[in-house]
DNA sequence: TTGTACGCGTTATCAA
DNA sequence: TTGATAACGCGTACAA
């Protein structure tokens, strides 16, 4: 076993000094090209690299991208990461993953690891349990270090960073749009309570549609479901919950849900309850996910485009880190969203 | 914008040296308690964190794992991950994610990138390209520069380190036992060609199963797909390629399907001609995947326990890396493959 | 009880 | 053309 080989082994066995070796590697012009030959070629012979980890000391930038996730499992934030990935290694940068798993301390934890020392700055996305607590010290301690932020999908407007977002307003409205435009009248929304930022911007989507085509929303069409519970594990809880939805309503035409799975499962209670999609119902769901395009019928939904928001999020990330003058405007880019039609519309 | 406070400014505010500094926060009996409380009391307010990178340059040891998978918008690969993170993360480590797309060369590259001082070690699964080319030299100058490695799910013999695998041939077996238990004699199998290790001994296991069964494997029943297509973006190609199986063969009872996407596009086929599912033809796939849940109907697999790999791995990873002994004695852990029974087996 | 010196691996500056 | 030195931030052995 050959350990990895050092500036200072190298001057050592050349009988040369650290810094002679240094600038022969670097091709500077104040070394002899006798000098530089004989340590190059030694040097590619022992296959000598840098270590990154005193060129981050030395230049105090270390070239890695914290990103923080609620949750990996999951096609959304999966795409998500892609996209910083695939920007981040463009430009020369790592990404190091954190993952919140919903839970405020773990985000707050997670964040002080590597905000010692080992990244650059964040890319992250709220977990729920913070957003519902709105304790967002964390942020604002990071910040003031000199320490970026960009901050997608579930953001907040008390944090000053760059944002990336996709037009959550505007994509529920123009699913609604679809819905009534396809001839739906009594359409149901399946929605979160409203702590989660997203959950409340496709609910207004909703509501303007509505408003626009001169329908009253009827608060008996609104399913409003308690979000911190993870229904994924336990979808016949899911189930029941949407049930008496159709119970209570016999005249629902359709059916707009902020997440894929709240409207895969309405699509299966609908089904259980005899209704044809999209004759007699016709759904549109809200996500980035897989699931959507492999149901029976295929199911129409605003697409999130997770990995381009990633790409923003990388690019306006080091975009920061590599402008020198500190310019203090942060920008919030939103993403379009746009409808995906399907089966489940047609 | 307050910058992170350093050892050496809080030295020079309290006018004390750099090392009474370090002794008083790490309460060092040499220094007097009066000290100690100034100190200590200095760096909470300004919120002292000691620099990871130069404890990383100071104790040549960074405290990271980096992960290399072949694709992260992978319900399997995202799992792993999940389970790296979890464990990595209770015993003090983070996790440093690199991407290689299933290609030889960002593989190589990311590893490189990595293996330059920023992590202690890796896990990895190998992409399909380097599988094919069978050029596994990056992994063994890696691990001979001292740094561990264990491998995951796509696994070769040709490289000695730790390995994490579940038992793809039982897995196979037991998934065309019970096929056959239910009654089947005319099974057919979809599958890849043979360089990626898992899909061969699948494939294995599937013939295993028939011949202690008496039943003759027959060539008409086995398609075999060219792995390296992204099917995912292009379900119809995946269901043209499906769709001789079928036409070529009425007698199909039941069909095993190495991954997820096999699986469900063959039951889609299926209905199309006619079958019922499970009553004229019963379904077993293969993966960690969410579609089979939601499937109609749900789709019976065998389960690849993603978690589960991953936090093994880790472990391996870590007791390797904290144990001084260089014990040269590698592990290959097997991990069961439990077959999950869902409607399209009933 | 406190401070000095050193080393981790690198690069930049300045001296020889 | 080459080399010595300092610095990045930290911890520790040893000297005061």
């Amino acid at each position: 076993m050959k350990r990895k080989v050092t500036l200072k082994q190298i001057a050592k066995e050349l009988d040369v000094s650290i810094s002679t070796v240094s600038k022969a590697l670097r091709n500077s012009v104040e070394i002899s090209d006798d000098t530089k030959q004989k340590v190059q070629a030694f040097a590619k012979l022992y296959n000598y690299r840098p270590n990154n980890i005193a060129l981050s000391l030395k230049n105090r930038k270390t070239n890695t991208i914290g990103i923080i996730i609620p949750e990996i499992v999951h096609h959304f934030f999966s795409k998500v990461i892609r996209g910083v990935e695939l920007v981040a290694n463009q430009r020369g940068y790592n990404v190091i993953v954190g993952l919140s798993n919903e839970s405020f301390s773990k985000e707050v934890i997670n964040m002080q690891m590597l905000a010692n020392g080992s990244i650059d700055g964040f890319i992250l996305s709220i977990s729920k349990e913070t957003l519902q607590l709105q304790d967002y010290h964390h942020f604002d301690e990071t910040i003031s270090q000199g320490m970026p932020i960009v901050m997608f999908d579930r953001v907040v407007n008390e944090i000053e960073c760059d944002k990336v977002v996709i037009d959550d307003f505007q994509g529920a409205k123009s699913a609604v749009d679809h819905l009534i435009a396809k001839g739906a009248r009594n359409i149901a929304l399946i929605t979160t309570r409203d702590y989660v930022s997203v959950g409340k911007l496709r609910t207004q989507g909703y509501m303007e549609s509505l408003m626009n085509h001169q329908i009253d929303p009827k608060s008996e069409l609104i399913l409003k479901l308690d979000d911190s519970k993870n229904y994924e594990e336990d979808l016949d809880a899911l189930e029941q919950e949407i049930r008496p939805l159709f119970e209570s309503n016999d005249k629902i035409d359709a059916l707009f849900a902020v997440n894929e799975l709240y409207a895969l499962s309405a699509m299966k209670v609908a089904k259980s309850f005899g209704y044809q999609i999209p004759e007699d119902i016709q759904v549109v769901g809200f996500t980035d996910g897989v699931l959507s395009k492999h149901a029976s019928p295929s199911m129409s939904t605003v697409s999130q485009h997770g990995q381009e928001m990633g790409e923003k999020a990388a690019h306006l990330l080091i975009d920061r880190l590599e402008n020198e003058e500190d310019e203090e405007h942060y920008q919030t880019v939103i993403i379009p969203a746009d409808l995906v039609e399907r089966e489940s519309t047609k």
